[in-house]
DNA sequence: CGACAATTTGACTCAAGTCAACTAGGGTGG
DNA sequence: CCACCCTAGTTGACTTGAGTCAAATTGTCG
């Protein structure tokens, strides 16, 4: 269906309709929209040009007005220390709605920025909120998304708080590879998105643990990694390791 | 241990407004609501009775229903790992709500127990979604307790990866001083009301080094401290020590 | 093809954990 | 009211997992 309304906001090539065709509608927002409901989405939500490695999609501070979708690459979440160091708060992949946690400063407390080359979707805060009063399941699933970050952001602590480096490691793995597998991509080989040291950053751990526990788990037959090459081995004995099974958010 | 659960219903005749006359009400849910909307805010907001130190507001595993107020006395939050161990989530202090991890699955991931003699209210969630729907700043005030609580949780995630033992325990000591003084109360001189065992659970420390700290802080001249009586003597040093302060949430 | 960035590997250090012994409170039953 | 017991807290001696520093190797991209 040509949509009528060439928006400013509409950056872009936006005459198809954005979310009933993209193949992440059934992760993302409009999962909780009704067929006949999903154009109001649409009409709010702003696909960005396309974003290159190192690029911010917001930077930490910057007024909080929307929220974001990925559609495609990775993005990272990351906060500054007091001491200027950066800390990794989360990695988003291609379904995964990011940026909420701004709302209630009303600025973004940790800045956004692409791992590699990625698309994400903007959905601005002041018209997706009245929206979601007009659409009860849309208002549940914004509940539904800020509970689950916050269970997640739990989990993380857990690790952060009790889990040695192997078990940090082979957790991430595990993370990646069921994001992977909800796509129908496969869990079992595929490409890190990011560097050792973001690994590390994410996980409380410095490079070179982190290199030394994958060249571990390598000699041990688990996995095999070149670069940013992973195969999973043995996916048992790496949920083992990672003790608590990470849920896939 | 005996799990007196929260009360079912308003238990009680419920004719004398309780968030109206409840010193904490503008920490708490109220400060949005309308004077003229307090009414219907009230209405579906059950006073529990009191809970003893170690009972259950609820259990990891317990269907979501409703989030929780503390009103008086404290509140932790806790998961079990899989190992079976305790790691505690989060401290809750009269007038800040918790339980909202739960929403995204329908159960609560972690339970929450009372610290010491405590009372909370119960706001049953399926009351307060629709009525947040009518009330714009209730919808966005629950949006902020959320995003804030994603915020804290960054910021503690923060903690666990990069700060040494006394950068957290004096995060800690702040944060609890600063919630004091919020409710008015003095930040300088106070009880803890957790034990030195959940201190370390919390920051991811043994209870030794919670118990070294503590004293090397003393010897430093920092504080005063002679069981869980607290007396913050240089609160500047302290929030040197810290690093990152933490804001109060 | 360089030059710089990322990764790996080794040797050494140290902050925090473990183990163990001792002390101080706090609550309870006789 | 006191004696006793049990848990919480402290302190010391020793261990260790992960960090630091350094140097070699590989990968990437203009």
């Amino acid at each position: 269906m040509e949509s009528s309304r060439l928006a400013t906001k509409n950056v872009g090539h936006s005459f198809q309709p954005q979310c009933e065709s993209c193949s992440l509608n059934n992760l993302c927002l409009p999962i909780a929209v009704a067929n006949e409901d999903l154009g109001l989405l649409e009409e709010i939500i702003d696909r960005g040009r396309p974003l290159h490695r190192g690029d911010h999609v917001f930077r930490a501070g910057d007024a909080f007005d929307a929220v974001y979708a990925v559609r495609s690459g990775t993005v990272k979440s990351y906060s500054i220390t007091t001491a200027g160091e950066e800390q990794i708060i989360g990695f988003h992949m291609p379904g995964e709605i990011f940026g909420l946690g701004g709302l209630s400063s009303g600025q973004h407390p940790s800045g956004a920025i692409a791992l590699e080359t990625a698309a994400v979707c903007r959905i601005p805060f002041d018209e997706i909120e009245p929206l979601s009063r007009q659409l009860p399941s849309l208002q549940r699933h914004l509940f539904h998304l800020m509970s689950r970050e916050i269970q997640e952001d739990q989990q993380l602590m857990l690790l952060l708080s009790k889990k040695t480096a192997e078990e940090r490691i082979a957790s991430l793995l595990l993370s990646l590879s069921s994001r992977l597998r909800r796509r129908g991509l496969s869990g079992a080989r595929f490409r890190l998105p990011m560097s050792r040291g973001d690994m590390g950053n994410y996980l409380g751990l410095v490079v070179e643990t982190v290199s030394r526990v994958l060249t571990r788990l390598q000699n041990n037959g688990v996995l095999k990694i070149q670069g940013r090459e992973v195969e999973i081995l043995e996916p048992q004995t790496l949920a083992d390791l990672a003790g608590t099974h990470w849920q896939a958010p």
